[in-house]
DNA sequence: CTCAAGCATAAGCGCCGCTTATGCCCGGAG
DNA sequence: CTCCGGGCATAAGCGGCGCTTATGCTTGAG
C-alpha cells in the first residue's frame, strides 16, 4: 500500500518545502510529485499535504510519513550498503572445506592470498573428506570444497558424484608406491602393482582404500590390507618400519619428506586430481569467486576467467 | 535501487523456503517471484538465491536482505498503522482557536462532544481574536478558527478576508444595545442608533469598536468612546454603573445575565455571525472534520454533509 | 497591472512487472 | 528403470502504473 518511493517523496517535500523543490531534489518533474502525492493521499485515505496559496505544508499525517521516511530510508540504505559491501568484497564470507592433507600447504597458501587481497572477507574453514565436504556443499553448509578424485579409473565407483557442481582443477597429484628403503624392489625405477601382490598393505582413508582395491584389482589380485589409518604420517611410519607398503600421493611425500622410505612411480601411472568444487550459483558470489581464484593461484593454475559475477547495474 | 516489494519477496522466500511458497504467501504466481529475484540480483549485482536441485536457499547476501526486510517492513507497517489511526480518528490532533467570548459555552460544549466521540484525538485549544486566529490558520499553526463576522455592513473594512477559506455558519448573534436600567430610553422596545448619538460609549475589542463606528456612521454620528475594554464583564459593569452605553452581542448577555442592565434590540437589527473557519484541505483531515462537526452540533446547526474525507482504498 | 513562481490537470506513452503457457530438471515410487 | 509429481526457468503477451510534456490557474510581488 505504501512504498519507499512514496516515503522518499514525502521526505523530499518536507525538506524542500515545495513540490518543485522536491522534484528537483529527486530528479523528477513537478507534475510527477503532484501526482505522487495525490496517489498517496487516495491510497492512505487521508490528506497529506495542505495547499495554501502557492505554498504547501505537510498535514499531521504527512508529517507522520515524512518522519517514518527517515528510518525506513536509512534502513534501506543500510541494506544496500551491506549488499554492496558483499558485492565489492568489502565484506562477505566464504565457507571452505578441504580434505586433511590439502590443508598442509595448498589451502593455507590460498587462504593467505585471499586474506591479503580481501582482508574484510571472513573465512570459515573446516577439514573434511570429499564425501562430507561435497555433501555439505549440496546441503548449503559450504561454499567451496577442495576435493580429490582419482582419474583414469574405468570403475566409476570411487568417483564422486559431481553432477550439478562446477569444478576447477587445482593440482595433478601422482600416486606413488611407498616401500621401506631396504625393500627388494626399492631400487627399481618404477613399480608394477602386480609385483606387490603378496605384500602386506597399509590403507589410508576409505576412498584411498577404494583406489587401492581398484588398482590391485586391475593388476589381478586382492591386496592384503594389514593396516588402516587415515593419518599419512602414520602410514609412512608403518612403511618405514617395514610393516607393509602403501599408495601415497606425491603431495604428501613432498610435504613429509620421509626418510628410509622410497616412493616408486607406478607403471602405469595413477593420478588423482585435486579440485575446487562449488555450485554454479555460489561461484558467482564474489567471496566464493575470490576464494576459488586464490586456490587456483596457490596451485599455480590460471585463474578461471569466469564472466564477471554480475553487471552491477550499468549507469 | 531496492524497494519494499523486493524485501518483502526475499523475506517470503526465506520464510516459505521456496519460490512457489513465497508466491502463494504474497498472492503472486511463481514466475513473478522468479523474475523478481532475478531483477533484484541484477540490480544488486549479487546472487541472492542459490538454486540447487529443486530447492532454493538464500545466499549470504540474500540473508542480509531478508534480515533487513523485517525491520523495514515493520517500519512501513507502523507508518501505515499510524496513518490509518489518524484516518480512523483513533489518533490525530486538531488545533482550535476561538475568540474569547466563544469559549464561554459554544466551544466547551463542542470540545466535550468531540472528546466524547473520539477520545483519542488530541485537542489543542488557544484563545485568539479572529484576526490572529485566521492568520494562524493561514500560517499553518491552526486547523479550525472560530471567528465572527458582522453582517449586513456595506463597508467591507471590518470584514475578514475569507478568500481561500471555507466557513461554516455556527450561530447568528444579534447585537443589542446595553443601557443602564434607569436610562430614559430603556423602556422603549427597540433602540435606534441615532437616538444615542450624544451618549458616552463603551467599546469592546478593536473589531467590535470598528463595528460600533460603522453603525454609528450609518446613523450619522461619530460615537464618543469614553471607555475601551476587551472584557465584556467589565463592559457590562460600566454600563450598569451608568458610565455609558455599549453594543453587546446577545450571546454575552445570555451568558452573563446582567442585572440592572437593559439590552435593547437595534432597529435596524445588526447581527454578527459566528463561524467555524478552516481551509479546504484541512477540512478533509478527519480530526478537523470531526471538530467542525462537533462545533455545528454544539451550535445546533445541521452538520455539513461534506463528502467523506476520502475513499479509503476500496478493497 | 504585469510578471514570475508554483501547483493542477490533461494527454500521451514507454516500460515495468504480472500472468498464462510451456519446458526442463530433479527426486521419489512402483 | 521408468514414470510421475513438484518446482524453477523461460517466453510471450499485455495491462496499467507512473513519468513527461504542455498548458492553465492562482497567487504574490514589483
Amino acid at each position: 500500500m505504501i512504498d519507499a518511493a512514496g516515503l522518499r517523496v514525502m521526505k523530499a517535500i518536507a525538506d524542500a518545502g515545495s513540490f518543485t523543490g522536491a522534484a528537483n531534489a529527486l530528479g523528477f518533474t513537478q507534475p510527477a510529485i503532484s501526482q505522487m502525492v495525490r496517489r498517496l493521499e487516495q491510497r492512505t485515505g487521508t490528506i497529506l499535504v495542505e495547499r495554501y496559496g502557492r505554498q504547501v505544508r505537510l498535514t499531521e499525517a504527512g508529517e507522520v510519513l515524512a518522519r517514518h521516511a527517515v528510518g525506513v530510508l536509512a534502513a534501506l540504505d543500510a541494506a544496500e550498503e551491506e549488499i554492496s559491501a558483499i558485492a565489492g568484497l568489502r565484506a562477505g564470507r566464504v565457507r571452505l572445506m578441504a580434505f586433511p592433507s590439502s590443508s598442509a600447504s595448498l589451502v593455507p597458501k590460498a587462504l593467505a592470498i585471499l586474506k591479503d587481497r580481501h582482508p574484510d572477507v571472513t573465512i570459515h574453514f573446516t577439514e573434511a573428506e570429499p564425501p562430507e565436504s561435497l555433501a555439505a556443499l549440496r546441503a548449503g553448509d559450504c561454499d567451496v570444497a577442495v576435493a580429490f578424485a582419482y582419474e583414469g579409473m574405468d570403475l566409476g565407483e570411487i568417483e564422486e558424484d559431481l553432477t550439478a557442481l562446477v569444478t576447477h582443477k587445482l593440482l595433478d597429484d601422482e600416486v606413488r608406491l611407498a616401500v621401506p628403503a631396504g625393500h627388494p624392489l626399492a631400487t627399481q625405477g618404477v613399480a608394477h602393482m602386480a609385483d606387490f601382490s603378496s605384500e602386506e598393505w597399509i590403507a589410508g582413508c576409505p576412498r584411498c582404500r577404494g583406489h587401492l582395491l581398484s588398482l590391485a584389482g586391475h593388476a589381478g589380485f586382492a591386496p592384503n590390507v594389514a593396516f588402516e589409518t587415515e593419518d599419512y604420517v602414520a602410514v609412512l611410519g608403518l612403511v618405514r618400519a617395514g610393516l607393509g607398503v602403501a599408495l601415497v600421493p606425491d603431495l604428501i611425500l613432498r610435504a613429509a619428506k620421509p626418510e628410509h622410505v622410497v616412493a616408486l612411480p607406478l607403471e602405469p601411472a595413477s593420478r588423482r586430481q585435486i579440485l575446487a568444487v562449488t555450485t554454479p550459483d555460489l561461484q558467482r558470489v564474489p567471496a566464493v569467486h575470490a576464494a576459488i581464484g586464490a586456490l587456483c593461484e596457490a596451485a599455480g593454475v590460471p585463474v578461471p576467467q569466469v564472466e564477471e559475477p554480475m553487471a552491477p547495474a550499468p549507469v
